[in-house]
DNA sequence: CGTCCGGATTGAATTGTTTCAATCCGTTCG
DNA sequence: CGAACGGATTGAAACAATTCAATCCGGACG
């Protein structure tokens, strides 16, 4: 393959003239520029980046580490997040840790020998071990949909205390006195909040803990989901209503009591969580706490960028909360 | 940031000897290694991939190039992919071209400066005109969900025209004799395919193409759908069937038809297309043409790989086409 | 005792680009 | 006419790894 050395033969100049053309073409005359270009046509010549970024020091690859591209609130930020870089000519990588910590460690490795201008993630444990070594190397990283644990990086998140109020609150003033939590992996701090707003709502109503029943779940998706709902179906007394952590376990519910006779909501209530698209054209349109997803994945790249394009060291971190928002629909309402 | 050299004084030894360690780790005295090892870990070395591409001359990165990632379809595919490439020790960067024939040329571009060791591609135009410089420099591509347009790449594909034939009739021997075909862009060898073979069901059936009514759509989301679902609406005589070139497309509709008062299936049958795992929990579970979309991805990637690791020319390329399967739901039934 | 062998280690060459001090050359000015 | 200037161009250094021929060293063997 054709390098700017044969370039520069071929247009009969040195290879800073050929690197000028491409890099700062106004700095060459017209007619060698035009010399330069000829021969890069003829060549087929494509520069290297690996060879520009072992000079530069890093590459210009954002790299993004969500939990499962599988689910559309990540899909969401994701295209946020590139927007946002691309607006800057930055690349993405986008990967998914899975929710394991292997992973995630195996891929954080990948992208410091990549020498990513930086990393969004969304750590998939609540002490955000993985990401020491980042912080040592001084490598630039967010926190998206998360809060900052430490004062080492910054941090885009939604208030999930609150949007786990809003959810549980919109069903005890329906009446419901009793609501199961589905919740998914015990070590996500979002899980944790949801949980805790939830219980804030039911305490202002004057409900104990002892009204949010628990159904735990060790993975956030549809299948996920179904499992919860079947667990749902055997409680007695059953809960008249079920708080989903998230969308994806929200509609596995929902096909669960669907397929068990049990109607929705007349005799059990569903919210999920994230509002993702599918959730509006559900057998029963979703009730859902939406989050301004794009808008976060977005926030994160910016905030990164600035961390890493900084030179004088007078970057402050920050964290972001930005607010979710209730989405009523059929599938909450007044119990028997 | 510390380099191998560092780690080599730190250790008092040569260069050479870091990067056995580091790659043929039993090439080395125990002794030797172990004091290396420390090194390493006291400076937080971490090897700079750039340097390593720099020499081997390409990077251990795949590329995944698809139309969209919000399309759980894709999501499958990429999944696939994935899977296939980190068995053998590579990383994929997926990217969106949104069907834009520009992106996705920014993107090749992207690629082959980054010296990827190949790419998987679902090309946003029939004629592939953008992948030519790729056959050209000799970079290994996999079409992906498109049939080989020439002998210069592997391509793995799902039978397009049999899935629109098995949806067709299926609507058709529910007795349906005026079906919508709610299509995408035209350029999609997919969207065309499939029309073809739902022509080929209607001719099977003693119907003209009159009896197929395209409702063209620029884009294959659920926004999209809605669209065509409101011009479903205006058409007279409205067809007693809708088959959509993807499941986003028919969920948009069945949210417009449901809206506007319209039954499914006893007004207007549904089929989509993909079955993604949205389309079982809609409003109405969707009946679809399932495709195999992780197998897919993962074929694409082992046939890159082939390619890639070919060294002595033995290489020939391949197209392989799997065959979709048709899933019966409720969204389909006689007309009135 | 010298030679040979083989495994461990070395160190220089190589990769393709960017950058920057040095050089070249044509103009202008004193 | 020489010097100073300034824009265009040059060419070598630097980046961080891998690779490989050369070297080193200890032991075995003649």
């Amino acid at each position: 393959m054709a390098g700017i050395k044969d370039v520069a033969r071929q247009a009969g100049v040195s290879v800073g003239t050929v690197s000028n053309v491409i890099n700062r073409p106004e700095a060459v005359l017209p007619d060698t520029r035009a010399r330069v270009l000829a021969a890069i046509e003829e060549l087929g010549y494509v520069r290297s980046e690996s060879a520009r970024q072992l000079r530069a020091g890093r590459s210009r690859i954002m790299a993004l580490l969500v939990l499962d591209m599988g689910n559309p609130f990540f899909v969401d930020i994701a295209r946020g997040a590139e927007r946002a870089a691309r607006e800057a000519g930055l690349g993405v990588m986008v990967c998914n840790s899975g929710q394991s910590q292997e992973e995630e460690a195996e891929y954080l490795g990948l992208f410091a020998e990549q020498r990513v201008c930086g990393v969004l993630v969304t750590p998939a444990d609540a002490t955000g071990g993985n990401l020491e070594a980042f912080a040592r190397h001084r490598i630039p990283h967010v926190l998206v949909d998360r809060v900052a644990s430490s004062k080492d990086s910054c941090a885009v998140s939604v208030d999930d205390v609150r949007g786990g109020m809003l959810a549980v609150g919109h069903l005890v003033s329906a009446g419901h006195r009793s609501v199961a939590y589905v919740s998914g992996p015990g070590d996500l701090h979002q899980i944790r909040d949801r949980r805790e707003g939830a219980l804030a709502a039911l305490a202002e109503a004057g409900l104990g803990p002892e009204a949010l029943v628990e159904i735990p779940s060790d993975r956030l998706d549809v299948a996920a989901g179904r499992d919860a709902g079947a667990r749902l179906l055997g409680l007695v007394p059953r809960p008249t209503a079920v708080f989903c952590a998230n969308d994806l376990l929200a509609l596995g519910v929902l096909q669960s009591l669907y397929a068990a006779g049990v109607r929705v909501p007349q005799d059990v209530a569903i919210v999920g969580y994230d509002d993702i698209e599918f959730a509006a054209a559900a057998a029963v349109p979703l009730t859902s706490v939406r989050q301004p997803a794009v808008v976060m994945g977005r926030m994160a790249a910016e905030l990164l960028l600035e961390e890493a394009e900084d030179e004088d060291g007078s970057h402050r971190h920050r964290s972001v909360v930005l607010q979710p928002e209730l989405v009523v629909r059929a599938s909450s309402a007044a119990p028997r």
